[in-house]
DNA sequence: TATGAATGAGATTTCATTCAT
DNA sequence: AATGAATGAAATCTCATTCAT
C-alpha cells in the first residue's frame, strides 16, 4: 500500500501540482478513503516527502544501472548510451518525469533541500564516473578536458530531456539523432587531438 | 490593475502552482481585497489564461527583438546572441521561468492548447527566420543541413535553458560558454564545407 | 426607468424568489449596471415591496375594470366574466401570476402585511360588489344565501386559479368549462327558489 | 441525519426559498456544521432533490391511504373524506404545503421533471381510483360523466387546497364546508339521473 | 487496516451596497 | 442618470485532519 499510495502521489503530484494534488484524489486512486491515508503516513507532507524521495532515488538507481551495463563499452559508446538511457527512463515514466519537472519549481523548503542534495550527489557520480571512463581511453587528457566534455554532454542531456515535453513521436527521435552527432563531433575532436598518432 | 493582477498571478503561480497560488495571495500582492478580483476577471482560471498569454506573448516578442537587433551581424553571431538572449531574458525574469516550466506540465486543458498553439508558432517563426540568415552567408547549403543546424541550435538552447534551474553563478556561465562553444564547432564544420575560399 | 425596473424585479421573484433575484440580474435585464438602480430605489426590499405594491394593485384595478365591463349583465354572467377575467389576467402575465403565489409563501413581513391588507380590501370589495349585483336580480336572497354563494364562487375562482399552474392547453380549458357548469348548477338552484314564480 | 437535513432544508425552503435556504442555516437546525452535509449529500442542489422527492412521495402515499381507509364507504362519502384528508394532510404540515406551493414556481430543471411526473402519476391514480369507486355505485355512469365530476372534485379541491394559504380559522372551515356542500349537490345529480328507484 | 462522521480553516465566488466621478 | 471600482459579509464548497469504532 506503501508503495501504490507513493506512485498515486507522485501521479497526482505531476498533474496537479502540491496543492492540487489532493488526500482525496490519491485516495481514489487506490481504492480507500482519504481518512485511511493516515494509517500509512503521519500527514500529507510526509507522504509527499517519501514520495519525492523514491522519484529521485529510482532515478539515480537508473542511471547507475544504464552506467553499469556499458562500463565496458568504448568512452563514447557510454555517453550515448546514457542519453538513450537518460530518454527511456524518462519517456517510460512520464508521469514521473512531470512529477521531476514540478519538483524543479517547488517552493516547499523539505522538498528544495532534499532535490539540491540529490542533484549534488548525482553530479559529483556522474562526473567521477565519467573522468575514470575517460581517463581510461585518453590517459593524456588533462582534467580541464574532461571537465568540458562531460559538461558539455551534460547540457547535451538537459536539452534532450527539456526536448521530451516539447517534442513528440518523429520530432522528438530526430532531437536525440541530433544530440548523438553532437556528442560525435565532440568525441572526433578528442580523437584528432589524443589519438591521431594511432592510426598510422 | 490588470496588469497588476497578471503579474502577481504569475509570481505565485510560478511559487506555488496553479492550485497554491490563491486569490486571496493574489489580492494581497496587488493590495485590493480578494472579491475585487471578480470585477476584473470574470474567475480565477480566466484570470491565469490572460497571465499565461501574456507570459507566452512576451517571450515570443523578447525572441523577435533579439533577432532585430542582430540580423545584421554574421550569422553565428546572430546564433550566440539568440543563445545570450534566451539567458538574460530568462534569468532576468526568475518567477517568469519558473512559471513557463510549471505551464509545461499543466492538465489545464484551455492552457495546454494555447501553449501548443505558441510552441508551433514560436517554432516556425525561429526556422523561417534562422534559415533565411542562414541562406544569407551559405548561398549553397542544402535545406536538410540548415535544418539539423537549426534544430541543433534549439537543442543546446533547450539544454542551456534547463541549465538555468539546475545551476547557479559560475556553473550556469560555465554552461553558458560551453553551449557557445559547440555552436562554433557546429559553424566550423559548416564553414569547411561550404566557404571554399578560405582554403588557398 | 422605475416601471421597467419593477417589471424585471418581479419577472426575477417569480423565477427565483426573494434571495434569487439578485441586483446583478435586474438590473441586466433592463440593460444598467447594477450600481444605477440603487438611483431609483434606497436599497433591494425598496424596490421589492414598489414592486409588490404594483403587483397587488394591478390585479385589483383589474378585476374592478372587468366587473364594471360587465355589471349591467345578468348576475350569472357577471360571476361567470370575472371567472373568465381572473384565467386572463393571469393566463396573461404568467410572471406576475408567479409572483403572486411566491408571495403568499414570503416570510418578509412588511411584504406579508401588505399582502393581508390587500387580501382583506380585495375581500370587502368583492363581497359588497357583488352582493348588490345579487340583491339587484334576487330582491328576496337572504344575506346567508348571498354569502353563501359568493364563497363558493371565490372557492371555485381559487381551483381554477391554481389550476393554471397544474394545467396546459385543453386540461386548463375544461377546468374553466366545469368550473362555470357548477356555477350555473349554483344559479339554478338560487332560480328554483327565488324565481320559479317568475316562469308562468 | 439524512432524515433531519430532508426536514430541515424543507422548512428553509418553505421559508426562505430555494436561495434563501443557507447550508449554515440547514446546519443550524439539526446541529451540525455547515460543511459535513457535505458527508451526506454532493451539493445543495442534491439534498434538496432528495427532499422534493420526499415531499412529493409523502403527499402520494398520505393521499392512498386516505383513500384505502375509506374505499368500503359509499362513493359520496370516499370524495368528501378526501377533501378533509387533503386539507388535514396539508394544515398539518404548513412547512409542506409552503414547501409544495414554492416547488410549483421552481426554475430547476430537474425539479420541475420531477414534479411534473409526480402530478401525472397521481393525477392518473386519482382518476383510476376514484372512477372505479364511481362504478361501483353507479354501473350504468357514462365515461365522459365519471369524467367529469372527477375533474370538478380536483377543482373543488384545488379551491379548498388554494384557500388554506388565504384563510385562517372559521373563514377556513366555511370554505371546506362550502366545498362539501358543492360536491353533495353535484352528487345530488348523480342520483336523478341513474337512481331512478328512488323516485317512485 | 480501514472507515464513517465530523470539523476548522480556508478557497472561490456572489451579493448588496457605497462612493467618487 | 449612470457607472467603474471597491468591499464586507456571507454562501457554497473543499480540504487536511481527527477520532471513535
Amino acid at each position: 500500500m506503501h508503495k501504490k499510495l507513493i506512485s498515486a502521489a507522485l501521479k497526482n503530484y505531476a498533474l496537479y501540482g502540491y496543492h492540487g494534488a489532493t488526500m482525496k484524489k490519491i485516495a481514489d486512486e487506490v481504492g480507500i478513503k482519504p481518512a485511511s491515508i493516515y494509517f500509512f503516513y503521519k500527514n500529507k507532507e510526509e507522504l509527499f516527502i517519501a514520495a519525492f524521495q523514491q522519484l529521485l532515488d529510482r532515478h539515480f538507481q537508473k542511471m547507475e544501472s544504464i552506467f553499469h551495463e556499458n562500463q565496458d563499452k568504448p568512452v563514447k559508446q557510454i555517453f550515448t548510451e546514457m542519453i538513450h538511457g537518460i530518454v527511456s527512463h524518462h519517456t517510460g515514466d512520464m508521469q514521473g518525469t512531470d512529477a521531476y519537472i514540478s519538483l524543479v519549481t517547488s517552493p516547499i523548503d523539505e522538498i528544495s533541500q532534499y532535490l539540491h542534495q540529490h542533484m549534488q550527489r548525482y553530479n559529483n557520480w556522474l562526473v567521477d564516473t565519467l573522468q575514470s571512463s575517460l581517463r581510461k581511453s585518453y590517459p593524456q587528457i588533462t582534467d580541464a578536458e574532461m571537465n568540458r566534455i562531460i559538461k558539455q554532454f551534460v547540457l547535451i542531456g538537459n536539452g534532450v530531456f527539456w526536448g521530451i515535453k516539447l517534442y513528440k513521436g518523429k520530432d522528438f527521435e530526430e532531437q536525440v539523432v541530433l544530440a548523438i552527432q553532437i556528442l560525435e563531433s565532440l568525441f572526433d575532436e578528442l580523437n584528432e587531438k589524443y589519438v591521431s598518432t594511432n592510426k598510422p
